[in-house]
DNA sequence: TTGCCGATTGTGTATCCTTCTCAATAAGTG
DNA sequence: CACTTATTGAGAAGGATACACAATCGGCAA
């Protein structure tokens, strides 16, 4: 888990037998250049690049989101039904978690270094080599209480 | 967060002006029997109930599952791309977490006193109520490092 | 710089998980 | 026992994501 540069990026992709694209690179500059806690889903990836004039197919948009996890890149975050969010994996001391209201989706950040300490040591522990650490938790917000609403 | 008995869940379903049906009986029973560590997919539940002869229906079973995550009786899992997995959700000391293998999905659970701790805190410091509480590690297993397979 | 090989892209299509619709059924209450 | 309304089941619909394949382009070696 560290900070990624255009160059990191492609020696790790080299190593691999693979590719720098613009495409890869444009995605790599959204994610770098967006503010602490915000994400962003496929779609919304797609529609922010189209409006910066930058036109890239939703295949490669998935294709790449699902790569750059997969590489410790990006964390997958699972905030609301049906889609997932995408934000940079940055390490100590930005690295942190969510708390995740099931009704209104309303989402807190919160850090904790003996939670990223605890994942560390138990990917280590394993021989598992660790690409992101997300504690999640589920629950249900003050205003969602009163309403009293129905799940 | 705390261990739920058919009484226990028709006293909290009467209390939102729900019913307590064979269904939902039904389900709550088979996890409550699942060894610990095993967890079921929408899919996997249909198909063990009717072995068991028992034939619910594919939307009674997403409708209870969504149901009982956002009751808290149930923790919903992200062990495997595309579909969800359910266990129940077990207090102090059963409550544990997930460590990933992104490439095989070989999953290794792990308990932590201090992590549930620190969720615990963290909702109530925001007033949230807490309905559950993971810390998810996405790596890559020894295996398949070794394998150096693409990604 | 040029040419080649193969990874990557874009378009459209396919797939699969999950939700929705609605009539029929049944749980809970007096 | 009757009534109200939540719940169920079957099928259809929805939506996010993956796939197929021809066209394109990145990286490397001459």
């Amino acid at each position: 888990m560290s900070a990624y540069t255009t160059s990191s990026l492609k020696a790790e992709l080299h190593e691999r037998g693979w590719r720098l694209t613009p495409q890869r690179e444009t995605i790599l500059h959204v994610f770098q250049n967006l503010p602490e806690g915000e994400h962003l889903s496929a779609e919304d990836l797609h529609m922010l690049l189209q409006k910066e004039g930058e036109l890239i197919s939703l295949s490669t948009i998935y294709r790449t989101l699902k790569l750059m996890a997969r590489m410790g890149i990006l964390r997958e975050l699972e905030l609301a039904e049906g889609h997932k969010h995408y934000e940079i994996n940055q390490p100590y001391p930005h690295h942190h978690h969510h708390l995740i209201c099931v009704r209104c989706n309303k989402t807190i950040e919160f850090k904790s270094d003996s939670i990223l300490k605890t994942g560390t040591k138990t990917a280590q522990k394993e021989g598992y080599h660790l690409l992101d650490c997300q504690l999640t938790i589920h629950a249900i917000c003050p205003m969602c209480q009163r309403a009293l609403l129905p799940l």
